[in-house]
RNA sequence: GGGCUCGUGGUCUAGUUGGAAUGACAUCGCCUUUACGAGGCGAAGGUCAUGCGUUCGAAUCGCAUCGAGCCCA
C-alpha cells in the first residue's frame, strides 16, 4: 500500500466527489424508511449566483447535523431550495439587458428573470457540492416553479378564506423609487444629515369655524400671535392637519386641547388646524409643538387614527408632490422641499434651521427614504399571541434569540402588507367583478388551474354577488415572503389543496398522495440571526394561521462571518472572502473545520486564513497517523466480514480504548446540543495528544514486533510483568489502534466529509467498500453503574476498565515526564537514560498493580525501568535529587526517579 | 431612547449547574527518532474590563460603572 508522506485534498476530494456522484441517492431521504425522520427546513437562499461565506458556514451546520443524525439512523430530509421572486433580481435584469420593466411585456420581462435565475441557482449549486453537502438533490425546489407557486396561491386563498387576508386602504410603507409597498421588515433605518426648520405658525381665533366655543378666553390668547414649530420635512406642510404638544408643557397651555381657543394658521398653504395635547410629545425637541401630518412618520399615522384626523395625501407613490401641495405640485419630495424653504424665508416664516443627525427609515433594497402613504393593499393579519406562543414552543439555540423575535412582535403596528407592485412574483388569484366590484378569488374547485395569473385568465364562474361576467385580475404580486414562509410546509409535504386541514400528501410523508397526512412540524430550522423578524417570523405566523402548529421544534440560529479585520464582511469595506478561494487553496474539509471549530454556534465567527492553515495541519497530521497505522493494519482485517476477535488486551491498548469510549460519550453530547466547536475540539485533542503523542510512542515498538527493547540492554528483567510481550502484544496494540482509528474516522465523518472517506476506505479495508457516510455513528459503551464499586471481589469489565485508564494515565504520564526531561536538558528524545525507578509513593498504584506493565515506558523512554517498592526516604530527597543523585519527579503522586 | 450579546495571556477563542484558567496562531528553546521538517517535542506568557456584593470559595451568581458589537425605535 502505497501512501503519499503528504496528504492531498484536492485529489481526494475531486476523486470522492466523483464517487459520490455516480450514485446521489447515499443521501435521498426514503419516504418508505422504518426509520424515524429528521427534516431540515433549509433556507432557501435568493439566488444571487454567489453562494457567500455567511451561507457556507450556515450550511456546514446543516451538514454537520444531517450527516450525524444520519449516522445516528435517522431518515434525514436535506432539501434544497431557490427563493427566486423579488426586486433584486428584478433591478438586476434591467441593469443587464438596459431596459426599464415599463418597457416590455410582464411575461417577457418575467421570462428574463427567470433565465438569469436558472444561470444563478446552476453556480451556487455547484458550490454547495463542491463544499460536500449532503443534501437530497431529488427534493430540490425552485419558488419560481409552478408546483411551488400553486402552494403559494393556495396558502394565500386558504388564509383569505379564513379572514386572515383581507384587503383595506391602509397607510403604508412605500419605496418611490420601486413604486411598491413594502413591509416593516423592509424598512431599514440610517443616520442622515438634516436640517431642523423652525416655522411660525399664525395663532387665530377658532370662532369663525366652531361657533358655540365662540369667545371663549380671547383675551389671553391675544398676547400671544404665533407659535413656532420645528420640522425636518417642511415640505409636508399642505398636508398638516394638526398640531400636537405636551399635555403638561406651561408653554402653550392656552392653546392646547379641547377647551382651547384657538387653532393656527399653516404657512404659506393656509389651513387651519387644531392643537391637540399628546403625552408622546417630547416638549425637549424642537420647541415642543410638532406637527402632525398625512404622514410623516409612524407616530403621525398613531395621531391620524387617535383623533379621526383627516387625509391630506401630498406625497403620489412616484415621489411627486399632488394637488394637495398648491403650487408645488410635480416636484419631486426634494424639490418641494427647497422650494418650500426658501418660500418660508421669503415670507418671513422661516426663523432658523439647525443641523440635525437624523434617523431615517430607508428601503431595504435601494436605499431612498421611504414614505408613508395610505393606498389600497392586501394585508395578512398579524396574529401577535399565536406567535409568541409558538416562539415559546419551539426550542432555541441559542436560547436568546427567542427575545428578538419576542421584541419584534411586540412592536408591530401595523398588519403585513402583502401586495407589491412589481412583476416577478407570484400574481395574487384574485379578480374584481367589473359591474359590481366585487372580489373573485381563484378556486381549483371551480375549474380554474393553479397557478392562475389573473392577468392573463379569466374566472370559470360568474360573480356570485351580482352574476356578473366581465372581470379586471389584480396587478399586483405577492410579497417573497409569502412564498418562503412556506418552505417548513413545503418540505414536510403538507398538501394545501385539500381543504382539510389535516389532508396531505406527504412529499416527505411516508403515505401515498391523497392519503391525509396530518402536518407535523419539522425537526429543524437552521438560519442566521439577520432574518428572524423577517423568515423566522413570518414561517412561524403562517404555520400558525394554516395549521395551528409550530412549522419546526427546534431553531438553530448561525452568527455572521467577519472578516480578518474584525469587521462584518462587506464588498464596500473590501475585507470579503469567498469560500471558493478557500477551497481552492486548501480544500472543501480546511473549510469545514474552520466552520466547526471557528465560534460556539450563534456567535459571529471571524474568518483567519491562519485557522484554516491550522485545519490542514490537524488533517496532515491525521494522515501521518493513518500512514503509521497502515505500516501495520495493511493485512489486518483480510476477508470481508472478518471480525478480529478481541484479544486479551496490554494495559496501554485498554488505556487508549477507554480514552475512546469517553470521546465518543463527549462528542455525542456535544452534538446533539449543537456544539460542534467542542464536539470537533474533542476530537482534534484526542487525535493529537492522546493518539499521536502518547498512545503510538508507547505502542510503537510493539507494532514493529520487536522482541528486543529500544535500549542497548534489552534483557529487562522486571518481573514476568516487564518481559517483553511479543507477538500476543503485537495483536493487542493492532486491535486497539485499528478499533481507535475506524472510531475516530466515523466521529469525523460528519465535519470532514472527503478526508472521513479517504480515512475510512483504508481502516475499512476491503470490508465491501462500504462508505463511511452509510456507517453507524459509534456507540459508546456505557458508563458503568455506581453498583460495581460496591463490589469488589468481583470486578466487572468496567471496573477493570477504570482500572487499566488509571495505570495507562500514570504510564503515560510518566513518559510525558521524561520526554520533558530530557527535552528540558537538550537530550534527544531516543537516547537512553541510566535507569527510571518508580516509586509507591503511598498512592498504592504500584502496589496494587502487582507491577505496573513497563515494558511500554522502556520502549517510549529507551531507559530501563525498575518498579521499587520501598519506601523512599523523603528528608534526604528534599532538594529533589535522590539518594543516587537522580531528578525526582512527581506524576500524579507517584515518585518517579530518573537517573542519567 | 429601548432590547440583546460580549469584554479571558501579543491576537483570536473555550469555559452548561461557582471548586487550582481551554485551545489555536504568534514568540522563545531543543530535536532531522524508521507516521509527520511548510514537521515534532518542550518552555515562557493571564490583576479572566473596573468596582462593590453573595459565598468557605466567583471568569462563572447579583448590582453599578466603563467599553465594543448587533437588533429595534
Amino acid at each position: 500500500m502505497k501512501m503519499e508522506k503528504k496528504y492531498k485534498p484536492e485529489a481526494v476530494e475531486r476523486k470522492w466527489l466523483e464517487s459520490w456522484g455516480k450514485d446521489e441517492s447515499m443521501y435521498y431521504f426514503k419516504p418508505t424508511s422504518e426509520k424515524p425522520s429528521y427534516i431540515i427546513d433549509t433556507p432557501p437562499p435568493y439566488p444571487t449566483g454567489d453562494f457567500h461565506i455567511g451561507n457556507a458556514l450556515n450550511w456546514c451546520y446543516i451538514d454537520f447535523v444531517a450527516r450525524y443524525k444520519r449516522m445516528r439512523g435517522y431518515n434525514v430530509l436535506f432539501p434544497q431550495g431557490w427563493d427566486c421572486h423579488g426586486l433584486p433580481t428584478e433591478v438586476k435584469v434591467e441593469e443587464q439587458q438596459g431596459v426599464s420593466r415599463h418597457q416590455i411585456s410582464k411575461h417577457e420581462f418575467r421570462e428574463l428573470c427567470r433565465e438569469l435565475t436558472r444561470g444563478n441557482i446552476e453556480q451556487m449549486k455547484r458550490m454547495l457540492q463542491r463544499l460536500g453537502m449532503s443534501i437530497d438533490w431529488s427534493r430540490e425546489f425552485v419558488t419560481m416553479d409552478d408546483r411551488y407557486k400553486r402552494f403559494t396561491q393556495l396558502s394565500f386563498l386558504k388564509m383569505h378564506r379564513e379572514g386572515l387576508i383581507y384587503r383595506a386602504e391602509h397607510p403604508v410603507n412605500w419605496c418611490p423609487r420601486c413604486e411598491t409597498a413594502i413591509a416593516f421588515a423592509e424598512v431599514e433605518y440610517e443616520d442622515r444629515d438634516a436640517y431642523l426648520n423652525y416655522l411660525v405658525f399664525k395663532i387665530v381665533g377658532r370662532e369663525e369655524r366652531a361657533g358655540e366655543e365662540k369667545g371663549v378666553e380671547r383675551a389671553e390668547v391675544e398676547q400671544q400671535e404665533e407659535v413656532e414649530i420645528a420640522t425636518t420635512r417642511p415640505e409636508l406642510l399642505a398636508s398638516c392637519v394638526a398640531v400636537a404638544v405636551h399635555p403638561e408643557d406651561e408653554r402653550y397651555k392656552n392653546i392646547a386641547g379641547e377647551g382651547g381657543a384657538v387653532e393656527l394658521e399653516v404657512p404659506l398653504f393656509g389651513q387651519r388646524v387644531r392643537v391637540y395635547k399628546d403625552e408622546s410629545v417630547d416638549p425637549a425637541f424642537g420647541t415642543g409643538v410638532v406637527m402632525i401630518c398625512t404622514f410623516g412618520d409612524r407616530q403621525d399615522v398613531r395621531w391620524w387614527k387617535l383623533h379621526n384626523l383627516p387625509l391630506k395625501a401630498s406625497i403620489d407613490e412616484r415621489g411627486r408632490m399632488t394637488a394637495v401641495a398648491r403650487g408645488y405640485e410635480g416636484l419631486s419630495v426634494t424639490e418641494c422641499k427647497r422650494k418650500v424653504v426658501a418660500d418660508l424665508e421669503a415670507a418671513g416664516l422661516l426663523k432658523r434651521r439647525e443641523r440635525l443627525r437624523q434617523s431615517v427609515g430607508v428601503c431595504w433594497r435601494c436605499k431612498t427614504p421611504i414614505e408613508i402613504i395610505s393606498t389600497r393593499q392586501w394585508f395578512v393579519r398579524v396574529q401577535k399571541e399565536a406567535v409568541k406562543k409558538a416562539a415559546q414552543e419551539i426550542r432555541w439555540h441559542p436560547e436568546h434569540f427567542r427575545v428578538r423575535l419576542e421584541n419584534w412582535v411586540e412592536t408591530m403596528e401595523w398588519d403585513w402588507c402583502i401586495s407589491r407592485q412589481r412583476i416577478f412574483s407570484v400574481p395574487i388569484p384574485v379578480w374584481y367583478c367589473k359591474n359590481c366590484g366585487a372580489v373573485k378569488v381563484a378556486a381549483e374547485e371551480e375549474g380554474e388551474e393553479l397557478p392562475v395569473d389573473p392577468l392573463e385568465t379569466s374566472p370559470k364562474t360568474a360573480c356570485v354577488n351580482c352574476g356578473g361576467t366581465e372581470f379586471e385580475g389584480e396587478k399586483d404580486v405577492l410579497d417573497t415572503w409569502m412564498d418562503s414562509s412556506l418552505t417548513a410546509l413545503w418540505t414536510a409535504g403538507w398538501d394545501l389543496n385539500a381543504s382539510s386541514e389535516s389532508a396531505g400528501t406527504g412529499a416527505a410523508g411516508t403515505r401515498e398522495a391523497g392519503a391525509g397526512v396530518e402536518f407535523e412540524p419539522v425537526a429543524l430550522r437552521p438560519q442566521g440571526h439577520d432574518i428572524i423578524r423577517t423568515w423566522a417570523f413570518y414561517t412561524i405566523l403562517r404555520s400558525a394561521a394554516l395549521t395551528h402548529k409550530i412549522p419546526w421544534h427546534t431553531i438553530l440560529i448561525n452568527g455572521m462571518v467577519l472578516g480578518e479585520d474584525g469587521y462584518k464582511m462587506s464588498k464596500s469595506r473590501n475585507n470579503t472572502v469567498s469560500p471558493d478561494a478557500v477551497i481552492q487553496k486548501h480544500g472543501a474539509d480546511a473549510f469545514r473545520q474552520w466552520a466547526a471549530i471557528g465560534g460556539a454556534v450563534g456567535s459571529d465567527v471571524q474568518f483567519r486564513w491562519k485557522d484554516i492553515v491550522a485545519a490542514t495541519k490537524f488533517t496532515q497530521k491525521l494522515w501521518s497517523i493513518l500512514r503509521f497505522a497502515m505500516i501495520h493494519l495493511a493485512d489486518y482485517e483480510g476477508e470481508e466480514g472478518a471480525v478480529n476477535p478481541r484479544p486479551r488486551l496490554r494495559v496501554v491498548d485498554r488505556w487508549l480504548l477507554a480514552k475512546l469510549n469517553r470521546l465518543v460519550r463527549s462528542v455525542t453530547a456535544a452534538m446533539e446540543n449543537f456544539k460542534f466547536d467542542n464536539a470537533f475540539k474533542s476530537i482534534r485533542t484526542f487525535a493529537w495528544e492522546v493518539l499521536a503523542d502518547d498512545y503510538i510512542e508507547l505502542a510503537k515498538s510493539r507494532l514493529y514486533g520487536r522482541q528486543e527493547g529500544l535500549y542497548g540492554r534489552q534483557e529487562g528483567r522486571n518481573g514476568a510483568e516487564g518481559a517483553r510481550s511479543g507477538a500476543s502484544g503485537q495483536e493487542s496494540a493492532k486491535y486497539a489502534l485499528h478499533e481507535t482509528l475506524k472510531t475516530l474516522s466515523l466521529l469525523l465523518a460528519p465535519f470532514v466529509p472527503f478526508y472521513a472517506e479517504e480515512m475510512y476506505s483504508y481502516i475499512a479495508g476491503a470490508g465491501g467498500g462500504k462508505s463511511v457516510h452509510e456507517e453507524k455513528w459509534p456507540e459508546a459503551e456505557v458508563e458503568q453503574q455506581q453498583e460495581a464499586w460496591s463490589d469488589p471481589s468481583d470486578p466487572s469489565e468496567a471496573e477493570a476498565e477504570r482500572k487499566a485508564e488509571r495505570e495507562g494515565d500514570l504510564i503515560a504520564g510518566i513518559v510525558r515526564a521524561v520526554r520533558s526531561y530530557k527535552s528540558e536538558r537538550g537530550i534527544p528524545l531516543n537516547a537512553p537514560l541510566r535507569k527510571i525507578e518508580i516509586y509507591d509513593a503511598g498512592t498504592g498504584t504500584v502496589e496494587r498493580g502487582a507491577g505496573l506493565e513497563t515494558e511500554d515506558i522502556e520502549n517510549a523512554t529507551a531507559t530501563k525501568v525498575e518498579l521499587c517498592r520501598r519506601e523512599s526516604k523523603t528528608g534526604e530527597e528534599s532538594e529533589g535529587k535522590s539518594e543516587e543523585g537522580g531528578e525526582i519527579l512527581d506524576v500524579d503522586g507517584t515518585r518517579v526517579v530518573i537517573l542519567f
